[in-house]
DNA sequence: GTGAAAGCGCTAACAT
DNA sequence: ATGTTAGCGCTTTCAC
């Protein structure tokens, strides 16, 4: 009785096979498709599937060899607009070739990531896919190294998408959008404006995507025989929250600048906050700039100028390579483009 | 030769065993914990596991007994802010009790849904949590007591998070944040303000969480004697691009009214560039009012009146509740409030 | 303290 | 077309 009540409707292959009248491999074989089976047969197996609601155990058929592969994917936020949007691409391409998909979010967390990780390894699963930004240290080369090589001889991928590649010959496959070129682009369109000082809202410092932002800042200046002022260049996170703080505090210490550009659109929707709080007009006193393109751009006021980043495509992208490869496919990198959207936050200085 | 290239890596706890001179039982206990096992014995175990990097099958595991517990998160769109920190929410507390946590955006498709139950199912999930209104018809409810009933007699459990009671006996736990006496305070606090002709920016008219949020609309206008006009009353979805589109649509038919209120943070950000672009400012020409409290509704400019859902907490408390509860309690029934968060778009009318 | 054996629920040869 | 027999990789009695 004890057995009765706590497996309660668990029903097994074995019981249906009984309630039908034949084997447990005839079962299996109504279930599993497209072998012969007599009409009368799966007729009656049929039935008794359906009066036991029965559904085979997933973990069973894993193991035994047939299966639903799975997929893992692993990001610092999910409540992150940018990432939420390659979940779902992730999501629905996953789907559609009928994964199974974990997600995980790790809050920056790198001991999170790497148990995380640990229990994809147990679950077999087919593809990791690892997203966003890091601390680019020889320690995370060498981990992360590490993870790929017994990903990859469990037969199983590691994929990094915005993530800095591991050096030659790691089983890894590497997806960029390039956060240098875009930051490139958009902070040439402000110095065509006529912008000179124009501020820096970036992310933390030793952050891959942070850095590859601020390295298009820098460059763009460069490009122009320009050389922006240090002072002009902060740091703080991806949130909303950061810009506001860092735009007060510019604003508090006085520093001058007729421009801002922002690391993420997350961000820029907080200083734009701060600007308006302190009585400036953008972009008539200040101009402003974004990235990521989050459908709520256009929803400041003013729409946001912004880099647009394909991050749904991304998602699909990353889960099809990691499906489409065989565990010994050595690294393989590939890197998106962006573009910048042109909207109304940035105007030529002294408009 | 064919056998050992595609099963490179993949090492068992005989392959195991072998190595660390012991039987699989042996390594087993050592790897599975408390049991007492000599301490040179444990010591060859555990570095045969280090050198081979070892990781047990969690689907082996989970079909001989032991095994991670797993937890389903099914909900419409990853990419609704609200959503997502939801997500968050369930995500971190699965974590924190040691759960595998699925998540599956079903794009609001009934037979996504569906598959994606039965594979849940096949998981032998814990439970899955069902999130995000649905028409409630008599379908759904015969349908979704079907799916609580096999979930519960299969041992896991169904939680409706926003979703509607199935009536009495149902086993499910239905948590509900209160849609209706949100928006009755919302609606209220702008009638409050001398508004009499409120324009309502509403979810599709079949679906749960929108018919809500309309009935406080409507109770809110009765309380005070009002009769809302039912031209007032606008159809759309959860997106910005439809609150875009019916604030356009409002303006052209040349509609009266001096405030609106949208179903959505969202839509009211899509709203609220409508009426930019129309010239109107808010709150000068017409107030403006959301729901959901997400991050972005103080960046918004002006800065949102909208009432505040506790998110993260509704999906904590979801896998909370769900994982307390066995399989034969009855239906139980959750109510979150929420609160209005006043900021600067709703103003008094004529100021 | 450790090994042998049985079994979890399923599939896949191998027989008929 | 269907049943029997082995596994799959692990845990868990049950012996010793």
């Amino acid at each position: 009785m004890t057995r009765k009540s706590e497996d309660a409707g668990r029903s097994t292959i074995r019981d249906v096979a009984a309630r039908a009248g034949v084997s447990a491999s005839t079962v299996s074989r109504v279930l599993g498709g497209v072998y012969p089976v007599s009409a009368a047969t799966r007729t009656r197996v049929l039935r008794a599937v359906r009066e036991m609601d029965y559904v085979a155990d997933a973990r069973a058929k894993a193991i035994a060899g047939a299966g639903t592969p799975t997929l893992a994917f692993v990001l610092e936020d999910i409540t992150g607009p940018s990432f939420a949007h390659m979940a779902q691409g992730v999501e629905r391409e996953a789907a559609r070739l009928g994964h199974l998909c974990l997600v995980c979010s790790t809050d920056g967390d790198v001991r999170h990531e790497l148990e995380f990780i640990e229990m994809m390894r147990a679950q077999r699963a087919a593809a990791v896919i690892l997203v966003g930004g890091t601390a680019d240290t020889p320690e995370y080369r060498e981990r992360t190294r590490r993870i790929a090589d017994s990903l990859a001889s469990a037969g199983s991928r590691l994929v990094l998408c915005g993530r800095p590649p591991l050096g030659p010959g790691a089983p890894v496959t590497v997806i960029e959008y390039d956060n240098e070129g875009g930051a490139y682009a958009l902070v040439a369109h402000v110095l065509t404006q006529g912008h000179r000082r124009v501020l820096f809202l970036g992310g933390r410092p030793d952050h891959t995507t942070a850095q590859g932002r601020e390295r298009g800042y820098l460059a763009a200046h460069r490009a122009r025989g320009l050389d922006p002022d240090p002072e002009l260049l902060l740091h703080g996170d991806f949130t909303r929250d950061s810009g506001h703080r860092l735009m007060r505090q510019a604003l508090e210490r006085g520093l001058e600048f007729t421009a801002v550009v922002a690391a993420t659109d997350m961000v820029a929707a907080g200083a734009l906050t701060a600007l308006h709080e302190a009585g400036l007009d953008v972009p008539g006193d200040v101009s402003l700039a974004g990235y990521d393109d989050i459908p709520f751009a256009r929803d400041l006021h003013p729409a946001l100028t912004t880099v647009h980043v394909p991050y749904e495509e991304l998602g699909r992208l990353a889960v099809r390579t990691a499906l489409g490869h065989t565990a010994d496919t050595a690294d393989e990198h590939l890197l998106l483009g962006t573009h910048v959207v042109v909207r109304g936050s940035v105007a030529a200085v002294g408009d």
